[in-house]
DNA sequence: CAGTGGTCTAGACCACTTA
DNA sequence: AAGTGGTCTAGACCACTGA
């Protein structure tokens, strides 16, 4: 039986091009099915048909939707055919920086530098970013804030050799500024845990004292595994939550 | 050059099993890595020798070596070769319910379910399990120790016909009762925050009043994004906290 | 039974890294 | 220049699904 409802997608490959043809795939697909071209639960041509028309080998077809398939936008069985998955569980979104989180829901992201200063490294830090104790790390301390309210205390060690300036990070996210560096991070380690403030955490945030915080330590790394960077940072629980979006293995 | 330090794998494939070549090779690579055989940063056979004195094609080596990069645990450069990860970056565990959580970390959990009810549908629900309004479903509440002491208070909704029952819960975790079903949890929504106590609950989780408590509401989906599962979880933030390992995309 | 995706082969050529 | 992984092809056979 022929395909009854299959979708043809409109797809231009450049076989010139440097760029990867499964990766010019599926980027295509990635941007039919966010500009709703695709809706969720559509049925797409079988891989073998989609092949031959873009004038690509199987394999490379397969890549493209096996790419697709692992962020989780479309869903394949065998015997039944290859499907847009439901909207929600496209794009796992991780490993975002708060100032990135608040620049994307629209609201108005300020930091302030409270504190830059180099000093000996203390026991903890010397452990997480592997730097003999005693040697020279940067220490940022910095206050941020959203729509003008402050939101977060945020203090952070990194190397000495890859330390963002006092100016960038006034500018910029931490990890927006490393980026600029050439440094990214591919992994972090995440604690989250909520305590009471203290009279000093609470005047700086502007809430009561022993109102609920919000805390976070992170450890940061890239992809060769080098520690890049150590953040203790606390968030007024009133004003800001962490969303995430978890997959099983 | 030959290769001076690349590591000889010992692995035996059944090229006559069901189990795929590529997912054979992939365990066997892994457990060298989990018990040390591999150590890492130790480089590899280049994929072409592997797949060679293995009797498979290079495509089903790359395959295999390509799901253990998937998995943070080799990392590879053109050029340079195959190298095991720094340990550190082995492994992304998520989506584990806190039962797994604390029975992983050797501590003894144990539940009281406290309520288990049917019945119709609150709005809220309705919207995350995609269930009609006022249609019936279940609620559960239960109470988790872990060591004897109280630890978490946990409000949970499921579809009538896929709930577990409540001696079910009493034994397992919520995941894995539903597995016990046939249901696979795929993709999981959440959102974590902190407040403080309530009388009530401080009194039921052993806390002063006004303490701190780690929030976390989930919504839960299978594999074709089905909701399963919402709940609303407190936390003794002087017993537990979260923790996570991000991959960059 | 026809249609689908899943696995596998045996090559080819290219791009990058290191010395 | 040698060695590595990255991409790509053109087939083959199998396993599962649904009518």
């Amino acid at each position: 039986m022929a395909s009854e409802q299959a979708t043809m997608l409109r797809i231009n490959l450049d076989h010139s091009s440097p760029v990867p043809l499964y990766y010019q795939m599926a980027k295509a697909i990635e941007k039919d099915i966010e500009t709703g071209a695709l809706a969720p639960g559509e049925r797409l041509e079988n891989e073998i048909a989609l092949a031959g028309r873009l004038r690509v080998s199987r394999p490379t077809a397969r890549r493209a939707l096996q790419e697709l398939v692992d962020l989780g936008m479309l869903v394949r069985k065998r015997g039944v055919g290859t499907q847009v998955a439901p909207a929600r569980v496209h794009r796992r979104v991780e490993l975002t920086s708060l100032f990135d989180d608040l620049a994307g829901s629209g609201r108005k992201p300020a930091t302030t530098v409270l504190e830059y200063s180099v000093g000996p490294c203390a026991p903890e830090v010397s452990d997480t970013l592997e730097i003999p104790q005693g040697e020279e790390v940067v220490t940022v301390k910095r206050l941020r804030y959203a729509d003008g309210e402050p939101l977060a205390l945020m203090v952070n060690h990194l190397a000495l050799e890859i330390a963002p300036t006092r100016e960038e990070l006034t500018d910029l996210g931490l990890y927006a500024a490393l980026r600029a560096h050439g440094i990214e991070i591919h992994m972090a380690q995440q604690q989250i845990g909520a305590r009471l403030a203290t009279a000093a955490e609470a005047r700086i945030l502007d809430e009561k004292p022993k109102a609920a915080l919000l805390t976070m330590e992170r450890k940061a790394f890239d992809v060769d595994g080098r520690a890049i960077e150590h953040g203790v940072h606390i968030y007024r629980a009133s004003r800001y939550n962490f969303s995430t979006t978890l997959f099983a293995q």
